[in-house]
DNA sequence: GATTAAATTCAACACGCGATGAGTTCCGTG
DNA sequence: CACGGAACTCATCGCGTGTTGAATTTAATC
């Protein structure tokens, strides 16, 4: 699941006094930690959980912050400002996925190539960390109208060309779309809404259930069964 | 320059200069209208194209006010707090959906349900009102852990529960939902993406091709050609 | 060993948000 | 015409956010 770490609240005690000026919050003492430096990649694993779990605008610089145990001011003088966080978080995994996407061998007949590109799929959403940063940019693209235009950018530009290219059949653009968006639902029902029973199902037969759909969008008739 | 800046001052701060009837800034005077009382709409379909174009989260009381040329407290006077403009705004159009949904003439064909479901399913989500709803639930759905349970249950209950009920087939939620899915994943494609060349697919052709894939989800099987 | 650079925290800022409560104007009823 | 209540605005509170600059501690360099 994803549900790693909370939204707003530190799990602690209940009942928290909240004392204004009190010191007890703050632990750690300021100035370099001793030892070795792994801060700098502790708060990219939590940034990308957090814009996983929550999306963009919900995920929280504060939250990041206390999930790597580090003030919120190093997350900024690190990575910069919130969008610069999101870019280094999710776009460094994000952007060599076309890559594994893109790589169907020529000559393969319309059912493998469904198959190939099924399980490289289902493999690249069910592990991390690219779950958590094809999560972040989902749920991103969602709320935010920069980080939509940046996944528009990256369907269209390589996965929609990819899978254009592995086919000769005609609206070949528009058979890719179809399964862009049968990978973006299902990925969406299965780990954003949760809905059984294909939440629940597991990796191979995901797989071949989603390999089965693409070989349909690959060599349909696209009108449907009763066009010409 | 902290010199001369005064300390934000709590509560407790008698001289105030209380000008009462003087707005500088502020157009409209208090009190209520003359004429028709038309607010109570405006502030709902403002909301809905607020909740459309932003989610949840990012869909502020203050900006819905402003479009509703109105005073944000009003918007709270008449719905109540955030989460109750949203289920007035999206929650009332929402709910008769599965029962257009869920229309389906029992003895029918496949081929004949997966069209009749893809038409009606197009028209609802290419025009308005329901088109902001179904946008606004979407997007809420994906930012807020509510909505997302929300919009589950709904999906769980009544579409899946329908379509279930449509065909005879073995695993009929698990089609279910890849119809959900496919719809869901268009829908995303085609207005949150925009996404080429599905986003100016003409209505027609898109309930034509939803209409193939739903036929050959109630139809195939689930495995792929090469599965078993 | 002294100096510079990097890592890290602290305190505070300015802003926008949702929410109140009190005040002002109009409508509907008697 | 009086009067209660509905519509409507104003001013403000408290909170959480991203961001900043200064202070402090360790590591790296000469």
């Amino acid at each position: 699941m994803t549900s790693g770490d909370q939204p707003p609240r530190r799990s602690g005690r209940p009942g928290d006094p909240r004392r204004p000026g009190r010191r007890a919050d703050h632990q750690r003492r300021p100035g370099r930690r001793p030892g070795a430096n792994e801060t700098r990649e502790a708060i990219l694993v939590a940034a990308r959980e957090a814009f996983a779990a929550h999306g963009y605008e919900k995920a929280t610089i504060r939250g990041i912050a206390r999930a790597a145990a580090v003030d919120p001011a190093l997350v900024h003088h690190f990575y910069g400002p919130k969008e610069d966080v999101f870019k280094a978080a999710v776009g460094d995994v994000l952007a060599p996925i076309a890559e594994v996407v893109g790589a169907t061998q020529p000559g393969a007949n319309p059912a493998q190539t469904a198959a190939r590109l099924a399980s490289a799929l289902v493999a690249l959403w069910e592990h991390e960390p690219t779950k958590g940063a094809l999560l972040g940019a989902l749920r991103a693209a969602v709320t935010s109208d920069t980080a939509a235009a940046l996944m528009r950018q990256i369907v269209e530009e390589h996965a929609v060309a990819a899978i254009a290219a592995s086919t000769e059949q005609p609206d070949a653009e528009l058979r890719a779309n179809l399964i862009g968006a049968t990978i973006v639902g299902t990925a969406l029902l299965r780990h954003v809404l949760e809905v059984e029973p294909v939440a629940s199902l597991d990796e191979r037969r995901l797989a071949a259930v989603l390999g089965g759909a693409i070989g349909y969008y690959l060599g349909a008739e696209l009108d449907g069964p009763g066009g010409a």
